[in-house]
DNA sequence: TATATTTGCAAGTGATTACTCACTATTATG
DNA sequence: CATAATAGTGAGTAATCACTTGCAAATATA
């Protein structure tokens, strides 16, 4: 990746969030860049070429999310920690609206990478298997649709407060007192 | 409303849906409604106008949809029938369709109006405190949100069973044996 | 029935779009 | 150092877009 190649990512992440992808054309996205419209064909073929760049970089830095998770053996930890996922794709404003844009992307090109979150689904269902719940499969899927309801309140209902959301649900677990 | 303008919505509503707002011309609305294309401009002033009527009817639809919730007095009742909720979007294709282009149009266009809400929420939170719930307002927000997550699997992954999902939430509020 | 209003059409129009192409500058390789 | 490959430019281009305009047909109103 050259240095040219990552500023037109950047500059397609910060407006594609901003706009949208079909509402934003390639000549502003070179010019927020500061490189010439053709370099954009040249390194990634088409518009589309670009977006799949950005929707794998969002694919690996999910991946990273949650990657300490599944090596972590304590259950009650295991299902705190998810929740608190929530909190860090928040952290600062550039995480925000990368994770925005990764969202809304899925509702514009409609796909929903069901194998993405395998990995922790397993991850908490042993958790809520070790918990004793009643149904820890059942029970880690629908913590994980909570989530996704979640980031649609935290990115589309300014008035939305994460912070207690996420406090009542870890009491809720019996993670906290 | 005639005739033609309730052709030109239904086609709107048809193709925003598959395509989105944005990737949708108005060309096609037109062919597809059987009209010609300056009629919709006649009638909705421009494109932007008839999103709008497409988002004033999905408010007023939404309210239908839970106009009975809110007059009910068993708290179990209401609490179920809020589930049941994501069960009656999904009947059949067309409402599916409808209602996938609602939540579809939220991301695109990054509105979400609270208010809309808010009735159901109250009685939600009423029906909680009869039920002795530790924080009736978080919980009735937070199963609000969960139903957002639903809708957000309901429409983006086609392997997503509802109907084992709704079972089990209702278990879980034992609303059900 | 005369006339005013609304509904509808078809053929534009200027602006914008994704993408191409002919070309130059830079870097890697033998 | 020569040459091949890659990185980069910027002026085009055909297609597409939302929207306009001039006019006709239908409908309402007096």
């Amino acid at each position: 990746m050259t240095e040219k190649q990552e500023k037109i990512i950047t500059a397609a992440l910060d407006l594609f969030a901003k706009e949208g992808f079909r509402n934003t054309p390639t000549s502003k996205i070179a010019k927020q860049a500061g490189v010439s419209e053709g370099l954009i064909f040249r390194h990634f073929t088409n518009k589309d070429g670009l977006l799949e760049a950005i929707v794998n970089e969002g694919g690996e830095r999910f991946k990273m999310l949650y990657a300490d998770i599944v090596l972590e053996n304590d259950a009650k930890k295991i299902i705190l920690k998810t929740i608190h996922m929530a909190k860090s794709i928040t952290a600062n404003k550039e995480d925000m609206s990368f994770w925005k844009l990764q969202y809304k992307l899925k509702w514009e090109l409609d796909i929903y990478d069901a194998k993405k979150i395998e990995p922790l689904e397993r991850s908490l269902s042993m958790a809520f298997e070790e918990l004793k719940f009643r149904d820890p499969k059942m029970e880690a899927k629908l913590l994980l649709t909570l989530l996704d309801g979640l980031a649609t309140r935290l990115f589309l209902d300014a008035d939305f407060d994460l912070e207690e959301a996420i406090d009542y649900l870890a009491k809720k677990y019996n993670l906290i007192k």
